[in-house]
DNA sequence: ACAAAAGTGTTCGATATACACCCATGT
DNA sequence: ACATGGGTGTATATCGAACACTTTTGT
């Protein structure tokens, strides 16, 4: 708390949101085009002010839902940057989040009409600010969530089959799991459960759905789900 | 970015750093008693704003050295805490850091005379604002930090024993360690080296003295080191 | 001599890993 | 009929957990 008077200064406060979804096999992430300077024609994490008597998970989750239409989405604080050069305009500190939005939600352009367009992590545009590294930030963090808690089907609709979700852990950790035991592991993890419905309309056996089980404990803390 | 100009705020941004020590066999963090209201006569984690053209971590650095006199201290982000009613007077959002000092470290009063003390986790003193989820939530981080990486020698002098070291994870962790097992997981974890030299003075046999490898990295990232 | 504390290996159970085939279904 | 992909079990290696005695030194 603050006791020590001497220069303070009152920071522009803003949130960034890295939006993730998984399309084409790969991880995306939302961006946003700057249309002005500074870094005019670059891309930046969607982002914004936060607002009088609004705390900072409300104005991620509010600047979560103007850029993609979407609520309910599972969404986490990252880390606060406040280097005094990252913004030339001045000084502006930002609480960055990270969501994860399922594939298929239809993420509508936002309200303000901006210019804004989904981008693999793999091959980024020219970024603007220091955003660069806070997708390096955020993107480690979700590999590693992945690998401690099972939250892998955030990026999926809210039924999957299980050859879906091994796919997404797959893409985001960037090599191939054995079938056999991430079915066994994930099971065991108890976070999901059969539906009882089956994926049909595909060749060959049809696949069992599953669901996410909201009564579950969404932190695994005794033991890494994929080592 | 900002992009969304409505009702933006610009709240006072402050940063406060949870000071851990071991001391008299107990985990003790460093607590400020406030003078006036709000919460006046309880007791708060210090910290301050965040100056002008200052890093949030030089500010965190720059108070931790205010109320210890320490420098070149563990010194790491924790969560950003920005509920708007979370102090009365008016917006204040706090960036919390948590920082690990030597038990032997002589941490002096603060410049500013006002009354510090040290209070143990287990028997905190009655606390302002919302700094007790901010203790909670530093304690949490430094349990997990001290299974999955190994930092639990920044609470000891630069030269210590391997039955100290223990000691000290047994603090923190609240549960007993084998003392075999503890011995070879942290020497397999290859961060710490024997000086060569012994501590003397005891009875008994003389224990080997051992240091920090500062080559070392800090995160051992492939396995659990206490599971 | 005795008390205190340092140092040292092995066994057993649990967990992780590697690996291949059968069968249901749609075309 | 055949191609596609879902579903299933086991053997081996690695890792974690439990456990006791000997030796050194100061008093």
């Amino acid at each position: 708390m603050p006791r020590n008077r001497a220069a303070p200064e009152r920071p522009a406060l803003t949130v960034d949101v890295v939006i993730f979804r998984l399309a084409d096999e790969r991880l995306e992430t939302l961006l946003v085009r700057r249309g002005f300077p500074p870094f005019k024609g670059r891309w930046a994490i969607p982002g914004g002010f936060v607002h009088k008597n609004e705390s900072l998970d409300a104005a991620a989750r509010r600047e979560l839902k103007e850029e993609t239409g979407l609520e309910g989405i599972y969404l986490e604080q990252l880390y606060t940057f406040g280097d005094p050069k990252r913004d030339p305009r001045g000084r502006v500190v930002t609480v960055a989040y990270f969501a994860l939005i399922p594939g298929t939600a239809a993420a509508r352009a936002g309200d303000d009409a901006a210019e804004v367009g989904w981008y693999p992590l793999i091959k980024l545009p020219e970024i603007a600010f220091d955003h660069k590294n806070i997708l390096q930030y955020a993107l480690r963090r979700l590999r590693y969530k992945l690998e401690y808690s099972a939250i892998g089907f955030q990026l999926l609709p809210s039924e999957f089959t299980l050859a879906e979700l091994q796919a997404a852990y797959e893409i985001i950790l960037g090599e191939p799991l054995d079938k056999r035991n991430f079915r066994r592991r994930i099971l065991e993890a108890d976070v999901i459960e059969a539906t009882g419905d089956y994926r049909s309309g595909t060749v060959g056996p049809r696949a069992a759905l599953y669901r996410y089980r909201p009564d579950a404990v969404a932190e695994v803390k005794a033991r890494r789900l994929f080592p």
